[in-house]
DNA sequence: CTGTGTGCAAACTCTTTGCATAAGT
DNA sequence: ACTTATGCAAAGAGTTTGCACACAG
């Protein structure tokens, strides 16, 4: 795993990150499982678990200088809590409703046609679809 | 204008409503002028300059039943402040990064194709297209 | 009258900030 | 050494709650 620390610590670099040991602890747990979408609350968590005892504000930072960085970014839920994911190409979400869950869209050859055009002076950063879902009545 | 308030009395007292002062005003508001967006902060400084003083905490609450009663919903952003639509149509989105602004796509015929299948024992309870913008550079 | 709704202020949750200490280069 | 990052605790923003008073039916 020597390999991967290191290709985080150069990936953190190019962005003018400097590598400390929070940073890549978090970046790691970031990006080790494939795409993920994470509160604050979450990550601190998991790294407290995994024996790296970070403040939450410095998550916070980190995160937020992340999603700067382009690493991750923001996902627009109606949550109170803000979700950050790892994949930061178009891609969509279930939400599932109550249980304030976020679920990877499977395998989907979801489409979207006829964007419209933004309005002037204003290009599109990103698309995101959202298919909010709620269990099943009997 | 007699008529429109007897609508929205009626409509009020169909969910279960009591039409209240406070409730008739704030759905006036909100559904007088077509599809809007609207934060509490927004909906309650309208209130006030309508000449209705309703407090910010009847203002969260009339929305959140307004909200349970399907008048309205909420939206997804990302932002800190909750968006409520009063279009529960599914329909979509821009969103303007740092302005926190939402606008409604104009005559859209945006279109959503292969909606993937939700899992079990979920259904979908509604489908949000964002098209979050930014600022073009020159 | 009786039950709901409203207003106020306090409580809560998530997030940000200021500043002293620690770590990276 | 010099600069940047971290941690802590306090502050901030948005939202919710508890309870006394007011209003609708």
């Amino acid at each position: 795993m020597a390999d991967a620390v290191t290709n985080v610590e150069t990936r953190l670099r190019d962005c003018g990150l400097r590598p400390t040991r929070q940073r890549v602890a978090l970046a790691d747990l970031l990006f080790a499982k494939g795409d993920r979408h994470l509160t604050v609350e979450e990550l601190h968590e998991e790294a407290s678990l995994a024996g790296v005892p970070v403040s939450l504000a410095t998550v916070y930072n980190t995160l937020h200088q992340f999603t700067e960085a382009g690493l991750i970014r923001v996902l627009a839920v109606e949550s109170a809590r803000t979700y950050f994911d790892t994949n930061v190409s178009d891609h969509h979400h279930f939400f599932v409703e109550g249980r304030n869950e976020v679920l990877d869209i499977p395998v989907s050859n979801l489409q979207i046609d006829n964007i419209p055009e933004p309005p002037e002076g204003m290009e599109i950063a990103h698309v995101d679809v959202i298919i909010r879902l709620r269990e099943k009545q009997r």
